[in-house]
DNA sequence: GCATTACGACACGGTATGTCTCGTATTCAA
DNA sequence: TTGAATACGAGACATACCGTGTCGTAATGC
């Protein structure tokens, strides 16, 4: 049980992380190579292939490690509608720095790499809406949310839309997030008494 | 102004543009290389580089040309907002085939080449949605949907569901796009009396 | 000490890129 | 008919990145 051989260096991974976080930052996912990151790592090519199978494995992991301390879901308490609102707010503020291209690159990736998709989807997106959906059920339950919803088509319409303008670099606002949720909240269709 | 010197050979451009479009049916925009688009066309990569700027820009034509034959608004006439809807369901259905992964392979080539971006947006997202925001609008003056909202907002919620899908490879179906449309329509607010 | 594992440095073959040269083909104008 | 101009296919070339492998060395437990 005891591991046995040089155990591995906690400086070399956080040195990885943090050259792939800049080099992100910098240039973005596209222009990311290995090289680069070893080499400002001060670590050598063999090491990151040792610990990660892709380069997107490497971008996820930093970007995840920096996401997870970017957003934090502070759950106040008044209606849930009221919190929903909150949140998607925080996000799209948070796509809205240099968070919000990292993102999109990120995506980009995964359509080139299953394997880096499947680790976005069950280490990012699934333990957000793992967080969210049962706000929304309460919100269903405390009369703020009608029935018959799902909840996870909110998520697909509120996070499709975010995602759309990062993907086609349309920069958002206050504005912009304040629309979205008006469409979200109240519908298109004229009321049929005003 | 007369044109001097052989012209560009209309066989050899279909043949690209054809060779272009199975291989992005066959492997997709991640394992499209110039290469084997040449090699099948039976063109030389001399003259690929000659006509188009990147990968992407040959992929954005052939996909474009693919795309205004699959996609074509027929303008039936009777309420705005019933038209949106079939619009939306035909957009979901032809994402729904080949097609589907083709967009979001060309989506990702679109954050790694801003020309390729600007192409897309130019020729594909414009003038759709010039086609479409005028129809909104007429539906906010029939009155089947209700002033205030902004149409491209409603454009942003509705095509970035169908991207959010797409890009995360969850296949999609009539009841998915059914609830998506409800929820545009209605909203997900409570309504004061029922 | 000794086995075991991690590390950095470096080399290798493979693949795709973008640019270039070459000989040949096709068009118009003189 | 000749020549200038341009396109074509074939292929060479340097460059970049990838993924893997080898080496000598460093660090840990037994």
């Amino acid at each position: 049980m005891a591991p046995v051989g040089r155990p591995r260096s906690d400086a070399s991974h956080a040195a990885i992380l943090k050259a792939t976080y800049e080099l992100l930052r910098e240039e973005g996912l596209a222009r990311l190579t290995l090289d680069k990151v070893a080499s400002r790592a001060g670590a050598s090519r063999s090491t990151l292939y040792r610990w990660w199978p892709s380069r997107g494995a490497i971008a996820m992991e930093a970007t995840l490690d920096m996401l997870n301390q970017e957003l934090s879901l502070e759950p106040k308490s008044d209606n849930a509608l009221a919190e929903f609102r909150r949140l998607l707010k925080s996000v799209a503020r948070a796509m809205r720095g240099s968070t919000g291209p990292i993102m999109a690159g990120i995506l980009a990736e995964c359509q080139r790499d299953p394997e880096t998709l499947r680790v976005f989807k069950e280490n990012l997106v699934a333990p957000r809406r793992a967080e969210v959906v049962p706000l929304l059920e309460r919100g269903i339950q405390d009369g703020s949310i009608r029935p018959g919803v799902a909840p996870h088509t909110i998520l697909d319409l509120t996070f499709g839309a975010i995602y759309h303008q990062l993907l086609l670099h349309v920069p958002t606002d206050d504005a912009w997030m304040d629309g979205v949720i008006d469409i979200l909240v109240n519908g298109i269709a004229a009321k049929p008494a005003a």
